[in-house]
DNA sequence: TTGACAGATCGATAAATGTCGATATATTGG
DNA sequence: CCAATATATCGACATTTATCGATCTGTCAA
């Protein structure tokens, strides 16, 4: 029924590290994926998102985080880009939370269990 | 009878990404290890030891990975700095194997279920 | 000891990235 | 429509990083 066209993996985008096989694209996806959880602030964005049980407001990330309203703005920008973050306005706020696609990529592409040892 | 100093986490290094709290460093370290993921020739690298049964030897790396011999080491440096790799001397060459530890930190780290919507 | 080879380190360079102040865009309230 | 506020974008700058050629270090065989 399926077309079974480069659907042989849980995720299109990025394949797990631990796959038989992986093209040049497939790595490129899987490293853009860490890229976007590289870098200590995008870190604790993600982990006051996650711990949330509501959406946050972006005004609500500047003063923890302690880094500028544009930087802010720019790191939320690239976690909404690599599909980690859902981002919803709300009159003149944008509130962000955790994409559920991205919990299960994550921890997918993160597997490497029966390709150890 | 443990101390329990800073040993409330599975791994002491870095914090998961739905932890409760997370301090600066934890933020900083957890970041530090996506970050040896974040560049798609050491995804490569890691998927093919992965899938490799054995070590890998790094004379076997650099054509697959189709990068100059330097970078590749340097790659391979950044992986084993970041507890994902184990190198091992034998004779003349350096032989790698997944860190069984990096199977679990990883895991561990990427995890954001139950702190998902 | 010497020659050959594997891998690491060094130095240089180009590209990517994080950061901020200034400004632009968009939404709301009056 | 206008003023105020929240967020995004722009331009600039400093830092980091990936890459390679050249060289150094270490190991083995003869």
């Amino acid at each position: 029924m399926n077309e079974r066209v480069s659907q042989s993996r849980p995720v299109s985008c990025c394949a797990p590290l631990g796959a038989e096989t992986l093209s040049d694209d497939e790595a490129e996806a899987t490293a853009e994926l860490f890229k976007a959880l590289a870098d200590p602030a995008r870190v604790r964005i993600v982990n006051l998102i996650a711990t949330a049980d509501e959406p946050v407001c972006a005004c609500n990330l500047y003063e923890p985080i302690g880094l500028s309203q544009p930087t802010v703005s720019h790191h939320l920008k690239k976690l909404v880009d690599a599909g980690l973050l859902e981002r919803e306005q709300r009159g003149k706020w944008a509130y962000f939370s955790l994409k559920s696609d991205a919990v299960d990529k994550l921890a997918a592409v993160a597997d490497l269990k029966g390709a150890c040892c």
